[in-house]
DNA sequence: GATCATAGTCGTCTTCCTGACGATAATCAG
DNA sequence: CTGATTATCGTCAGGAAGACGACTATGATC
């Protein structure tokens, strides 16, 4: 096929990650500490090159596993253990926004259930959890956490907060929500996962009347258990719908 | 700033658009014929590749001022005659959706009042408002409009039924469709934007009741209009609300 | 000019969903 | 055994939506 590779510009195109999960009550992103400039030394979003013969999701799946060890799931395939949901969220390409060279990013959005650890590539000082609203604070110049005390590099800001975004909009009509728990979770497990996304409380009784009055969207696994505390809870699976209709309503204030 | 130009693939990146406006009750989107390979003479998305120094919401809204005069404007920007939505889409990346070379593409989704006519380029006969229903109907073999008888170039089939998806879904919880309207309009030419996009019939006395008891959704001008026969109907514009709580319910067949 | 078709607008009624919240059940920590 | 904690069921009032009747104001037709 003929054509001239001069007619046009050429760009880098990368992914970028915003992994999310819920730890202790607050709704946390992955982030890479930079070491080589540009940015040295600032945490940013884990990503990198998308390879000459790679499809995007191919790309985001292989550097979400590499920096977590998370397999990605297809729409398709939906109860892999230890498998996140990934999708694609939106693409930045600012001709400033890298200062090397002319850098388009597909940002992924990637949906993960709490971890035990988060895998370093090599330095385990390198990667880390941090609450969304710490990396998100612009006002941290004085916080006592010098980990998270620099806004993140390049534009990734924008792009996780964007990210949280549609996490928190998504789990509105989606079953979505679920990709934050394990295989098995129960009704009062899948609320904090919302309390903790939104930032809100919520309560108990409506929510449990709401998630499991939605046909399709939990099924009980006939187990119960008391890993929460006091009276013990029945457990469920995340059930074949993938719409909430109607939606989970977000409070107002 | 030091970098190896060779320690990365190199990409052109293209920019489509989807652009929808209802016309005569129906959906269509603009469609351009391909001159050249690949893919010669058949339909396909406006679009072109981004330039060296220019942002990809920059290159989608000059590409959509070359094909149809029309300004996309911002969210600040509510009210421009002559006026577009515009937004990102998706970005598509398969490493052989083109077969010259390797090409990604960041489409984004333009919503338009009816035009009057599409301008062409050049070739008046080189740009349409076809129907989405016929763009994406794979089973075009024997129908007798042969403009439309072949399925769209590269993978635009995929990016306009992306983008038709966008669109019915967002106008349920967005003030949205009021960008297929003209400056003012009739609430009976809102309930036919719905209906088009959507493909059903709306009771006119409930969706009536919902646009204009929902608060900043809509503002009334003080005119009337006849120009749909029958009794004089008021004019509205768009009001400031963006968001549309409780959303619009799609019916569900 | 009377009649009719067309489109717009206002109400009513029933049903469903939600928010607020009382009450009960089953566990663990002392 | 008592209290704290979490889960689960039930009740009630208010709001929103679907179904649909009724009326209004125009242009078209006879």
């Amino acid at each position: 096929m003929p054509y001239d590779p001069s007619a046009f510009p050429h760009f880098a195109v990368t992914v970028d990650l915003v992994v999310l999960t819920v730890r202790r009550h607050a709704l946390c992103a992955l982030a890479v500490r930079r070491g080589e400039p540009p940015y040295p030394g600032r945490w940013a979003l884990p990503g990198g090159f998308v390879r000459a013969d790679e499809d995007l999701a191919a790309a985001a799946a292989r550097e979400l596993e590499e920096e977590t060890g998370l397999r990605a799931h297809a729409p398709s395939q939906p109860a892999l253990p230890n498998a996140a949901h990934l999708e694609q969220l939106a693409t930045y390409g600012d001709p400033q926004r890298d200062p090397r060279m002319r850098v388009v990013s597909v940002a992924h959005l990637a949906l993960a259930p709490d971890l035990p650890a988060p895998r370093a590539g090599g330095d385990a000082h390198s990667v880390r959890w941090a609450p969304v609203d710490d990396l998100l604070d612009q006002d941290t110049a004085f916080r006592h956490d010098a980990e998270v005390s620099a806004p993140l590099a390049f534009d990734h800001a924008r792009i996780l907060a964007d990210g949280v975004e549609r996490a928190r909009s998504k789990i509105e009509y989606s079953s979505l929500a679920t990709a934050f728990c394990p295989q098995e979770f129960t009704v009062g497990e899948l609320r904090r996962v919302y309390e903790a996304v939104w930032g809100v409380a919520l309560d108990p009784r409506n929510f449990h009347r709401k998630v499991t009055g939605t046909p399709g969207f939990l099924v009980p696994t006939g187990g119960t258990t008391t890993r929460q505390g006091g009276r013990p809870a029945q457990l469920f699976r995340a059930g074949g719908a993938t719409v909430l209709n109607p939606p989970m309503l977000r409070p107002e204030v």
